[in-house]
RNA sequence: UGGGGAGUCGCCAAGCGGUAAGGCAGCGGCCUUUGGAGCCGCCACUCGGAGGUUCGAAUCCUCCCUCCCCAGCCA
């Protein structure tokens, strides 16, 4: 038997956990993901799902789910629902750990008073305005508050004011008592406590003032005991405060804080705000629309959790600023929907074939694989008539050199059926193509003729008086360009043909039934998945992605 | 201009002083009842630039260049 060589961690973030593991300075690794219920999570999240999760359970640590929710005035239930129904969809589990930052104000406010007594916080009564005078620029320092030197009697008598509702919104603050020369602007006495007379999902009326997100942050951190707490690189600056407040509260641990680069996908956008402004105007139907970057959307579009864990392990975690190719996300879930997806036929823009010396009448039923290289997925049986429908654009009255698909008098392949040739082209009086006849040769039932003659082109089929109609939702990237937060205004980079809908497509029978969510591959076209519009009398289906499509490309 | 980060193949990303992993994309070929899948092969004499240290540098030192982030009582 041989041993394993130990497997290297695969970023540096999980090379630190192993040092601290292996130096005793972490004795079990806790993280934490903690979204602000403000939004939707979208695949930047997923990544950071994926690391926080991931780390927890390859190093037999814990991960705590905590809601960031700090400001009520933007804060929503809706999004906390959606939030943890995509964790646990993407396949992680927080356990008993369903956490949030409200559940510790109690403490925060304890330690603002602390923080006061030590004489490392005052009130500030200073309005948004000046205090933003006072600030400095980045190379100027700025100036102390007139308030800066009260007494501790004075800035406790005021805070607890504050927390009693004493005064309105935004007359007062409280601040740390840092340095208001630091080059590092987070370090001129960064507002800890804001007034906001606005009652909080989970707290109610309970508290007139919330702590600031800097504040909340590393002091939630420390009372989970969390040992890594994981975050993007904007946070870099922040990280000084962290370890301030930590340093200066009387914390029961010492978590440190470790910034790796968010993740970036071509032809999208990921900035809640801009998600935000696409759902409230309009410009999708919905966060789950399809179309979107969120989980949600990637979920009802069709992707597989395992599809978008891969596609994260397969990003990387670094501290480099990246845009990922679209293609690398598209590639993970072909992947993952080859191996699993039920193959069927259906055709979307049909095109008639009569075949003229097939049994007017007759309907056979033919055995076919539901996937040719698994077995396992057993087969089905697909109706065969004289009269089938194919792609139209599986046919070229003249083709090029290298098209192989059907055109005069040409041979083809109708997959698990029969041979066809092209006889004849029927069109209308504006020369449109409307029909075609063919002739079939009998002995290549099945799709094999027993002389060996190999057609170059096997055709996806169905059999016009079975087929059954459905929706089908044909999408492409929402933006036209790699990067549409580049020039100016990303919603003039809008893609309006991100949504093509095919109102008639024709599907065999075999799919009739299908729930929403089951996913397949329409052989030769692409995987699609049931969407939940659909009703029993019609189903609606999704394009998740298409099929590399080798001719597309050298037809080009 | 102050501070904090980052620059290795078209896009990601290993590399931690011993002579440039891997994935995606691309390009050839084999195979194929999906122009799919699968299989095989090719794809950085060079690591933002210039100096220096060293037997040896993507890795160490110096200077320079480029890009990203920070002036919310948002997170």
């Amino acid at each position: 038997m041989t041993i394993e060589a130990p497997e290297k961690p695969r970023d540096f973030i999980r090379e630190i956990v192993e040092e601290d593991l292996a130096a005793g300075r972490t004795q079990r690794v806790i993280t934490r993901f903690p979204p602000e219920p403000n939004g939707y999570l979208h695949i930047g999240h997923a990544k950071s799902i994926c690391l926080n999760f991931g780390i927890a359970n390859e190093y037999n640590g814990q991960c705590n789910l905590r809601f960031d929710d700090t400001n009520p005035t933007k804060e929503e239930v809706e999004f906390t629902e959606s939030i943890k129904r995509d964790v646990a969809w993407l396949g992680f589990s927080w356990g008993e750990n369903l956490l949030h930052a409200s559940d510790y104000f109690a403490q925060l406010y304890t330690w603002g008073e602390e923080l006061i007594n030590a004489g490392k916080a005052y009130v500030d009564s200073s309005s948004a305005d000046e205090m933003r005078a006072m600030r400095g620029t980045l190379t100027e320092p700025g100036t102390d508050s007139p308030h800066r030197s009260r007494s501790i009697e004075e800035n406790l008598d005021l805070f607890r004011r504050m927390r009693a509702g004493e005064f309105p919104d935004g007359a007062q603050v409280l601040r740390a008592k840092i340095d208001m020369a630091s080059p590092n602007i987070n370090m001129r006495d960064p507002v800890l406590y804001r007034i906001r007379h606005k009652s909080h999902d989970r707290t109610g009326d309970a508290w007139p003032i919330y702590p600031m997100y800097d504040y909340a942050h590393p002091l939630s951190d420390a009372i989970e005991g969390i040992t890594h707490s994981l975050c993007t690189l904007e946070y870099e600056d922040h990280r000084p405060l962290y370890d301030w407040l930590i340093e200066d509260v009387s914390v029961p641990s010492r978590p440190r804080q470790y910034e790796f680069a968010r993740l970036n996908l071509s032809y999208t956008v990921m900035s809640k705000r801009k998600l935000l402004g696409l759902v409230t105007e309009g410009h999708v139907h919905g966060w789950d629309d399809p179309r979107m970057p969120t989980i949600a959307g990637l979920r009802r579009r069709g992707y597989t959790p395992s599809s978008i864990r891969n596609f994260c392990e397969r990003v990387g975690v670094a501290k480099r600023e990246n845009v990922i190719d679209a293609g690398l996300i598209e590639f993970s879930i072909r992947e993952d929907l080859n191996r699993i997806a039920p193959r069927v036929m259906g055709v979307l823009d049909p095109l008639r074939v009569v075949i003229d010396n097939y049994p007017a009448g007759d309907t056979e039923w033919f055995d076919t694989p539901n996937h040719v290289d698994d077995p396992s997925l057993g087969t089905r049986r697909v109706p065969f008539a004289k009269t089938i429908l194919i792609e139209r654009e599986d046919f070229l009255e003249d083709p090029p050199k290298k098209f192989f698909r059907l055109a005069p008098g040409r041979e083809v392949r109708l997959r698990s059926a029969y041979f066809i040739t092209c006889t004849n082209v029927v069109k209308d009086d504006a020369g449109n193509i409307v029909e075609l006849h063919a002739t079939y040769d009998p002995a290549t039932r099945g799709g094999d003729s027993p002389d060996g003659r190999k057609p170059k082109a096997t055709l996806h089929w169905v059999a016009a008086d079975h087929a059954i109609d459905c929706e089908v939702r044909l999408y492409d990237r929402l933006f036209k360009s790699e990067n549409p937060e580049e020039s100016g205004n990303f919603l003039d980079d809008l893609n309006p043909q991100s949504l093509q809908v095919v109102q008639a497509a024709k599907l065999e029978p075999s799919v009739r039934g299908a729930q929403p969510q089951s996913r397949f591959q329409f052989e030769r076209l692409g995987y699609f998945c049931v969407d939940s519009d659909s009703t029993p009398d019609r189903l609606v289906f999704n394009r998740t992605v298409t099929l590399k499509d080798a001719w597309a490309k050298t037809a080009k």
